[in-house]
DNA sequence: GGCATTACTTACATTTTTGTGCGTTCCGGA
DNA sequence: TCCGGAACGCACAAAAATGTAAGTAATGCC
């Protein structure tokens, strides 16, 4: 569990992985679908996905240069584990219970 | 998704949830199950659990102290969840399952 | 009186994570 | 010649999480 959390814990990873469930994406429409990070933090996050084999990598050798980002099968394998993060907070109603930073 | 990781995200909430799935706890005992937790962050992340809905406190008035901790319905209802987050450690063989807390 | 017990709390130190800003590369177009 | 574009890397800084050590309260027992 504490495993599993590693992997994708963090403020950032879940929502990359979340975007690349739609497909592969480049950096830079990745960097769009998550407005609000940093490119520092998106590329460490992407390396350490990438370590940790849940994404593979795809780098074309053009200028500007063109990289891809896609899940792999292992990354897949998360899909329903995502998905019930999202839809517990969904289904509990968000509960502003006490303030959520 | 960042909400519910939010509320059962860091290092030792995962811990404390899934030691109360056994049921009803007293502060010493979950210090116990969890040794490696300081008991400055025992208390921290409990308080926290409880703000947020996901368990209860019982306190009872004698000396030396008692309180016990359990789960509340809304802190049941993340079983699934918790379990699938040690399960696809497991599942994936990234971890040998004797290890696995 | 002195000590052990239990569940904390507080002050402070250290570690980990995240953010900010700037530099780099290569090429093609104005 | 200068600029823009894409995907970074690096140095540094701030913020957040976690750890360490000590202290507190009330009571019963020796």
């Amino acid at each position: 569990m504490a495993f599993t959390l590693s992997l994708i814990g963090g403020r950032w990873k879940p929502a990359i992985l979340w975007a690349l469930l739609r497909g592969r994406m480049r950096y830079s429409e990745l960097k769009k679908t998550i407005q609000q990070i940093s490119e520092r933090m998106l590329s460490a996050q992407l390396r350490e996905l990438e370590e940790h084999g849940l994404i593979e990598r795809f780098v074309f050798p053009e200028v500007p240069p063109r990289v891809e980002y896609e899940l792999t099968p292992l990354g897949r394998s998360m899909e329903g584990l995502l998905q019930q993060l999202s839809d517990w907070g969904i289904i509990t109603g968000q509960l502003p219970v006490n303030k959520v930073k």
